[in-house]
DNA sequence: GTCTATATGACGATAGAC
DNA sequence: GTCTATCGTCATATAGAC
């Protein structure tokens, strides 16, 4: 909240401090990931590192901080890889399987980073709430990027009329507790289950109510 | 955890005993709602009841155990009020839509209630997973009684063929993520967004693609 | 500029007196 | 049954060594 810290220009770092945060972020992350947020206390950050507890306060305020870098770190990967899927997609319409594919392939293939959010909100610590809010809160809400496609699909005539804050919402959600529930069970299938969310997706949203597939149409 | 504590014959309680209780989690979903559960110490609890920070763990081993009585509470209510609007559908198809409007209505109506469950989802003491975990870790799958449904529709011809596992876990996590949001932004209209939800699933699930109402052909 | 040592105070929990 | 210590752990604050 304070942070009455030194600061050269406006936000630069010393190498040495820039290595430290890295090193200490990083093994942050694999904390969390693996013996959760609730056990991962400062003093143990500062032992993985090597340092002494009050080294780690140093460079980031406080605790909060350290865990704040952390799961901004780890949401700006999601949100890179979302952003480099939607712009290979040629359609607004296509945008929107890529955009759920690209969400869920990256969770998939960053289950550390996964382990990190699931903690943040199904989790422990004081903070955690702090964290994902703060993080969030100097972005636009989350819905607003899915929001944008389906609109724009709307107008190239690709999705029926329907409100799309509430229809990107209900996706989002639909999204999470899919994937939320490949993880608490190993043998459910997330591909199929995704599968099956874009199939839900496509009829709901479909303009024409009498077509089995969009795309051969044209 | 370990719960070192006397038992009369089996989980029987004393008549103050049972009182004292019944006071204690009733204060704490106040105090929870009220304040947040990161706020919500031992000793709060305790100065609330009016009684020493010991006393309250005397009647529940830990604090742990009086925060997971207090998500028992509010869980069993959420349940019991779609059991009963379920109970009242004359058909799977018109149950499912019986469950959505329960579940919204009743955290819409339950404004404490569902602080707490906010509480335990997004904010922060240690305990809130566990709370979670445990509470629901006696019970089947949150999406079973959707699944349940979904799957009686199916057979009753209204539902088309899909994963009804899937189409549950969507479900709920969309509404999971319309409710969340109507808390987010007071301008958010939440009956609205039931609405489009209901809408987006009917046709998502619809046997019959070229239809506009089913209830119309029979 | 980087870090250690040490102190403080809040918390959850336990033991034992009454 | 209830309270009064008391303990261990946590995040954090301060002073100052190098």
């Amino acid at each position: 909240m304070s942070q009455t810290r030194r600061r050269r220009g406006d936000g630069e770092f010393t190498f040495t401090e820039a290595a430290r945060r890295e090193q200490i972020i990083g093994l942050t992350i694999d904390l969390i990931a693996e013996h959760g947020l609730a056990r991962t206390t400062l003093a143990r950050i500062a032992e993985a590192v090597g340092v002494s507890n009050a080294a780690v306060l140093y460079f980031f305020g406080s605790k909060n901080a350290v865990i704040q870098e952390a799961v901004q770190r780890v949401l700006t990967g999601v949100v890179d890889a979302i952003a480099a899927a939607i712009a290979e997609a040629s359609t607004a319409r296509e945008g929107i399987d890529a955009y759920v594919r690209a969400l869920v392939g990256h969770m998939a293939a960053h289950p550390t980073h996964v382990r990190v959010v699931i903690e943040m909100l199904t989790s422990d610590i004081p903070v955690a709430s702090e964290a994902l809010t703060e993080a969030g809160s100097r972005q636009p809400p989350r819905w607003r990027p899915l929001a944008d496609l389906i609109e724009r699909a709307q107008l190239d005539g690709d999705l029926r009329a329907l409100d799309a804050r509430t229809t990107a919402i209900a996706l989002s959600g639909a999204i999470d507790a899919v994937f939320a529930e490949s993880l608490t069970d190993p043998d459910y299938d997330l591909t199929a289950a995704v599968d099956t969310l874009l199939d839900l997706f496509d009829r709901a949203t479909s303009r024409d109510p009498c077509r089995q597939d969009d795309r051969a149409r044209e």
